[in-house]
RNA sequence: GGCGGGGUAGCUCAGCUGGUUAGAGCACAGGAUUCAUAACCCUGAGGCCGCGGGUUCAAGUCCCGCCCCCGCCA
């Protein structure tokens, strides 16, 4: 059975959680759904990465102690995560007794090698950034005070510091990227990185002594770990490494990440590994941002969107199926209230639910419930269900692609298809002049619904359990392994229920 | 500033190595229909393919210049 081990960028939760945690949680839960479903040995993960300065600065300013802190705001992402239905395996947290114990374990590793050595840094350090910047990039304000480019204050700052030896990891790196050219993608961002690592790379400093909520340097009083140190490593926590087993979770097959992340997946992260002797993970995919109406957004614009509040405006499964849907994966999206809704009225409402109501009252109101005879089949029989036997290669494909963007194109060509062949068979007129003929039409009809149902699944779990359970697919029946199970003739069907209903803007006509 | 990607219907985008009247979905208009969630189905309208040159029998598709947008780096 092939293994599947996929996961989010674990969220940093000095913030509340925006809708561009969802949109990556979400995509990253399609993706395991499906390997799942697939019969994957299927491991995800999620999490948050809950140490740093930034953390600590927000426990200040909130008058707890940092721990205190991090269960709260940690809880709501978990909160999120089980609102929007994310399957995830684990939910990590940086301040987990394992993680702490696997990431000094990497340290140790790493220094073993001879890639860890101690020296002095100095330089313009920006407390809110995190980060040192070189003199010439600094602007000095009209008050005298230096800014970084970021904006944020700096200030000289020395202090001892551990180090990584990323020099030494240019060659392997270009080697990697040269054997392996969709380490990273989309493929643009590995020719980024290839340029970057091209220009040189210099050591990391990857410990600091100027505050302490970190996860401490092994026999190193006083130094904590840089939180990228800490924050990748979660990705090799679930396997205990390095305890023995840990090859049954480790290296991960994709690591499903925001773009703006990418080079410390695609740099940082292959060069620890390669520094402590372990496997790379095979993949690493930068998806784009969700803008609201076209804007990034930011505390100070106001416009940061709460995803639980477009739950409850829109559901869960609808939202999902937008996000999923309607912004190709890897690049940035848009979302505005009139877009989802709508997306929901016309490919939830209008196509597939719409096509699964009408195939069933029919059934319902002329085959007494049951599922209808399903010969004799003529050619256009055939031929609609040609198509429809065909999408899961097709999905599998937009799956290991990374688009979920595109299985649901492909399934709903195969909506537009169905509900073209029920209009052009009529089975509602066939009633009258060939009933036996008109049953046999809506077999078709309600097989296709069924398999299209079935590849719904890792997209809305709720609403494809709906329409599978109205169809009487049984529980052990909705692996993709079960595709090719057809509707048996004579089951007993449940009164069909709209699972999509149209939306309608409360505030349309307000103005 | 350096490197890379892009500017095609109102919106989001397809258009591979140049070749019949430039495509899809949504939105819009009309028709047909009434099984169904005023849905489905069919048809239509809508495009100096960023601008200006050039190569070619033939150019969104190749070359040159310019304008604008985005990404990475500095």
């Amino acid at each position: 059975m092939s293994r599947y081990f996929v996961t989010t960028a674990i969220s940093y939760p000095n913030g509340n959680p925006h809708i561009g945690h969802a949109y990556e949680v979400i995509a990253t839960d399609w993706l395991a759904r499906f390997a799942r479903l697939d019969g994957r040995d299927t491991y995800f993960m999620t999490g948050t990465d809950e140490h740093g300065l930034k953390i600590a600065q927000a426990a200040r300013a909130a008058s707890v102690e940092p721990q205190a802190f991090v269960d709260t705001m940690s809880m709501r992402f978990k909160a999120m995560n089980d609102r929007l239905h994310i399957s995830y395996d684990r939910f990590i947290r940086t301040t987990d007794a394992d993680h702490k114990a696997v990431v000094q374990a990497l340290w140790e590793r790493m220094a073993a090698n001879g890639d860890v050595y101690l020296d002095r840094y100095e330089g313009w350090y920006s407390v809110r950034d995190e980060a040192y910047y070189d003199e010439e990039d600094l602007v000095v304000a009209d008050d005298g005070t230096r800014l970084a480019p970021t904006g944020t204050e700096v200030a000289w700052t020395q202090e001892e510091s551990w180090f990584f030896r990323l020099s030494r990891f240019q060659e392997p790196l270009l080697k990697l990227y040269a054997e392996q050219n969709d380490f990273v993608q989309p493929t643009n961002r590995i020719n980024e990185m290839r340029a970057f690592v091209e220009r040189g790379l210099k050591d990391l400093s990857i410990s600091r002594t100027s505050f302490d909520w970190g996860i401490p340097v092994p026999a190193s009083p006083g130094h904590v770990m840089y939180v990228w140190i800490d924050a990748l490593a979660n990705y090799l926590t679930p396997s205990g490494w390095p305890a023995a087993g840990w090859e049954k979770h480790w290296p991960a097959d994709l690591h499903v990440i925001g773009k703006d992340v990418v080079r410390f997946h695609a740099i940082y992260w292959p060069a620890f590994l390669m520094s402590a002797g372990l496997p790379l993970p095979r993949r690493v995919f930068g998806h784009g941002f969700v803008l609201n109406r076209g804007e990034k957004m930011s505390k100070s614009l106001g416009n940061i969107v709460d995803p639980m509040g477009l739950c409850d405006t829109f559901g869960v499964d609808p939202l999902r199926y937008y996000l999923l849907r309607a912004i190709q994966f890897g690049q940035d999206g848009e979302w505005s209230h009139e877009a989802i809704g709508r997306r929901i009225n016309a490919d939830l409402a209008n196509d597939l639910g719409n096509l699964a109501q009408r195939t069933l009252s029919m059934i319902m109101k002329n085959c007494a419930g049951r599922v209808p005879q399903a010969e004799p089949s003529t050619q256009a029989d055939k031929d609609l269900l040609a198509g429809i036997d065909k999408m899961l290669d097709a999905v599998r494909a937009a799956h290991a692609a990374v688009r979920p963007d595109q299985a649901l194109d492909i399934i709903w060509a195969q909506v537009s298809a169905v509900n073209a062949y029920l209009n052009e068979m009529a089975p509602w007129a066939l009633r009258k002049s060939d009933p036996a003929r008109a049953d046999v039409v809506l077999y078709h009809a309600a097989e296709a619904v069924r398999q299209i149902a079935m590849l719904v699944q890792p997209a809305m779990p709720g609403s494809a359990a709906k329409m599978l359970d109205q169809l009487a697919v049984g529980q052990g029946d909705r692996q993709f392994a079960d595709l090719g199970k057809r509707l048996v003739p004579g089951t007993g069907l449940p009164a069909p229920q709209g699972v999509f209903p149209r939306w309608t803007d409360p505030d349309a006509g307000a103005e």
